[in-house]
Parts: structure tokens; sequence; C-alpha cells
RNA sequence: GGGAGUGUGCCCGAGUGGUUAAAGGGGACGGGCUGUAAACCCGUUAGCUUUGCUUACCUAGGUUCGAAUCCUAGCGCUCCCA
């Protein structure tokens, strides 16, 4: 893209600042936009994460943001400083990665990185090759640009070191690394989410000491889960991989609260931002159904990740199920052992059990009396724990809304 | 170094020798309603082929016919004094 055909430093601002937290500060990022030149992106990721959900993705989003105006991205896998490990939101020392572990996070991170990011404007790059290399003259050059009362005005430290808990010297030199790596690529503006903020003023800062006009610091606020309270994370139980099938991506989107949908919009959608502004004012105004608002959404994620076919199919399986009533097309088969008992009879928790649709036996007792577990559609009845096999043979069991097998 | 507390199920929290698998709340799950949203109503929430058995109230012992509840030791956490 040449920078003469270049959206105007207006324009551009209005798209990035779609659904970010903060701007750091703002003139500096409409000035160098100005420019009407490729400005050069940098995030950079701890390869701690091996699994990618949508979550992740928000700072990627942006950053395909920015390709998509014309501008560089420089991706920094933190192989370097994944060994000090970043102290950011912890109260405690992390724990420090094998070289062998980080090797492998940060294929697995950047295979996924590259579902959103466009590989001809993206440089990767990993810290280990500068950081390792420091040598001791240059190490202490760099330390002595920062204070400890600076370093320690930051609150996760500040708590640590307030409270008594151990501070580990090596740990007070993440920010300072992270910082010299935007000194090293000559980063225009940083990505980050909101927790990152200190580490990326750090860097503002090196940069501004070593001669360099300093980067504009652009935070994302984190995306909540499925349930909207939690921030969305494997733990919680709560997340959207970027590798779920698309009928359960789009199912996982369909259950959000409604007034997570703008939120999403922004951060994990592929939608333009004019196009999001006109759907907030629709839905503030009444004028827009929720429920189409969320199918949209739920159609744009899938289609990111699965291609327009298989979010078009996603839609209609939805339908089928969950409007209809009618089985899912594609059911996973189950061989469960049928051998009856003395009476003639299997006992049908255990098979619930075994086919992975409930925790425990007792469980799937309790699910058979609630009525939640249905064959062939119909529901079983409270306390009927041993069915006739050739009722189930063949059948398709159902566990809840969602959870369906075959079972054969 | 001295003193005072405290540790209960996914979480919070009641229970201070016997009908306690353990009040209440939250969360989660199932059912109803619906837009697989919210709100609301109902039910469930240790394991086991359950009119019963087994394991459970930090851990290990002990007292007792009987302990989450009493005793001893250990471990964790909190607070006060030095």
């Amino acid at each position: 893209m040449k920078g003469s055909s270049m959206k105007s430093a207006e324009e551009q601002f209005h798209i990035l600042q779609s659904g970010a937290a903060q701007i750091v500060p703002e003139d500096l990022l409409k000035k160098k936009l100005a420019r009407q030149k490729p400005l050069n992106i940098k995030l950079g990721v701890d390869p701690t994460a091996p699994d990618i959900h949508l979550g992740h993705a928000v700072p990627l989003r942006k950053l395909r943001a920015f390709q998509d105006l014309g501008h560089q991205v420089t991706l920094i896998i933190g192989d370097g400083t994944a060994l000090i490990g970043d102290p950011s939101g912890r109260n405690t020392t992390r724990p420090q990665l094998s070289r062998d572990q980080i090797a492998v996070n940060a294929q697995t991170y950047v295979d996924q990185a590259f579902k959103i990011l466009d590989p001809a404007a993206t440089t990767l790059r990993y810290n280990s090759e500068w950081i390792l290399s420091l040598d001791m003259e240059k190490l202490l050059k760099l330390l002595s640009n920062f204070t400890v009362a600076r370093i320690l005005e930051r609150d996760d430290f500040h708590n640590r070191y307030s409270n008594g808990q151990p501070i580990s010297l090596h740990e007070f030199m993440y920010p300072v690394m992270q910082a010299y790596d935007s000194v090293v690529i000559g980063a225009d503006v940083e990505l980050g989410g909101t927790d990152q903020l200190f580490n990326l003023l750090a860097g503002r800062e090196l940069m501004e000491k070593m001669g360099l006009e300093p980067q504009v610091c652009l935070t994302l606020p984190l995306l909540e889960g499925t349930d909207g309270v939690q921030k969305m994370s494997k733990s919680y139980g709560n997340y959207i991989g970027l590798t779920d099938e698309p009928a359960d991506m789009f199912g996982k989107v369909m259950s959000i609260p409604d007034e997570l949908m703008v939120k999403y919009f922004r951060l994990a959608s592929t939608l333009p931002v004019d196009s999001i502004d006109e759907i907030e004012r629709g839905l503030a105004a009444d004028e827009l159904h929720p429920n189409k608002v969320k199918r949209q959404l739920a159609a744009n994620i899938v289609s990111a990740y699965h291609g327009d076919a298989a979010a078009q199919e996603a839609e209609a399986e939805f339908d089928r199920v969950f409007k209809q009533h009618d089985m899912p097309t594609d059911i996973p088969e189950f061989e469960a052992d049928l051998t009856p008992n003395d009476e003639g009879m299997v006992y049908l928790a255990r098979i619930i059990h075994e086919a992975g649709m409930a925790p425990s036996a007792g469980e799937a007792r309790r699910l058979i009396d609630g009525g939640g577990v249905k064959i062939d559609g119909a529901a079983v009845a409270s306390k009927e724990y041993n069915i006739d096999p050739a009722r189930i043979k063949g059948a398709t069991l159902q566990v809840g809304k969602r959870k369906f097998a075959k079972i054969i």
C-alpha cells in the first residue's frame, strides 16, 4: 500500500480508537497518522499460553485493523522475557519456563495468530535475539535509565513490597526489557491489555531517553467470557476458542449477555467500525432486535475463523436444534456396553457417564430425575435408571440442551 | 520471642457431642418461560445399579456407645504485643 492512498488521519483514528481502553497520548497518534506513512505497530506476547481464545485475539484484531489501514506489524515473541516472567497482575513470582517449552508454545501461538494477521504485513521477531545477547556493560547502561522508585511505583510491585512479599531482582527488569524491545524495533505504537499500561509506558520513557520518538501506548480492555462476568479464561470455562467447531462457536456467542454485544463487535468481530457504530445506535434506540444483532455477531465471528460457508451452516444448524428442537446433523457416536443385567436391563446412568455427558453416574441420575435426559426426543421418566437395551440401541441420547450422542 | 484467633461442601458461611451428606446465600447444572440473553418460577448440587452402602467438615492420632463438634500434636491463614 502506498502512503498516498491511505485514509485520512481522522478516519484512521476513528477506526483505531474503537474498542480501545486508552490511547496515550492521543495527540501523538494523530500526529503519527498524519504523516501518511506506514507505522510500525508492536505487540509482545509471552509464549506461556498455548491455547488461544477470543480474549487473546483482541489485540490481534486491533493489529489487523492497523494492517488494513496500511501499517506494518512487528509481533514479538517474548522468549527472552519469558525467562523473567511478567509480574503484571501477579502477587507471586512466576515460575520460569524451560527453553523447550517456550519454543513449543511460541509456535502454537504463531500458527493461530496468522488466522487473524496478514502475514505479508507482519514481521515476527523473537526477543531472545537481542535480550540474551546483551553484555553486562550494555545492560547496566539500560538499567541506569530507570530508578528503583519509578519501578516500585507500579501497583503490583508496590503491593507486594508493602505486604512484605518477595520481589526477586530479576522481576524488576521485566519492564525494562520490554521497553528495550520497543527501542530495538523502533515501535510507533505498542498494544497491550489495560494491565500492561505500566510496561508500555516504560517503553515510551526509554525510547525518549535514548533519543527516539516515543511510542504511543494503546490499551485494550479485557474481554468478558460467555458468563458475562469473569474475564475470558480457560480456567473459568467461559471461553470461546479460536479452534472451536463452528456450531459450538456460534452457540457460545449466542449465549453471551446482550449488554456485551457491542463490546464483542468492537473487540472480536471483523465488522467495520461505522457499521458497529450504527448497530450501537440502533440498539440504544430500540430499532434493532437484540437477537437479530447477536446472530449477526455470531455469524461474523464464526466466519472470521471458519469461513462464510461454515458460518451459514452453523446458523442453520442453530435454528434446527434450538428453534425447531430437531436433532443436530452431526451427532457423535458412542459405542456403549449394552450387555443386559439379570433383569434384561441396562443401567442408563452408567452409559451417560461413560459417554462423557455427565461427570458421574450420580449426576446422570439427577439429570434423569430432572427431566434433562431424552431418548430420541422423549424424556426419560424420573427414577428410570434401568432401561430396555432395545430402547437405547441406535437411538439418539440427549442430555440437557446441547449434548447429543448416537448410541451404537 | 510472647499472646489471641481461625481452618466446614465449587465459593462464602451456619452448626459447638446423637433425626447433619451438614442451615442460609452465591455460583453451577437440569426443567418451565424465552431470543441457548436478562428477569422470573421449580428442581438438583459427595461417590456407588439407592428403600441401602461407602467416603466426607485442614492432617495424624486420641476420648466416647456415638465427634464437624471434646483432647493432643502437626500444617496453613489472620490479628495484637516485642
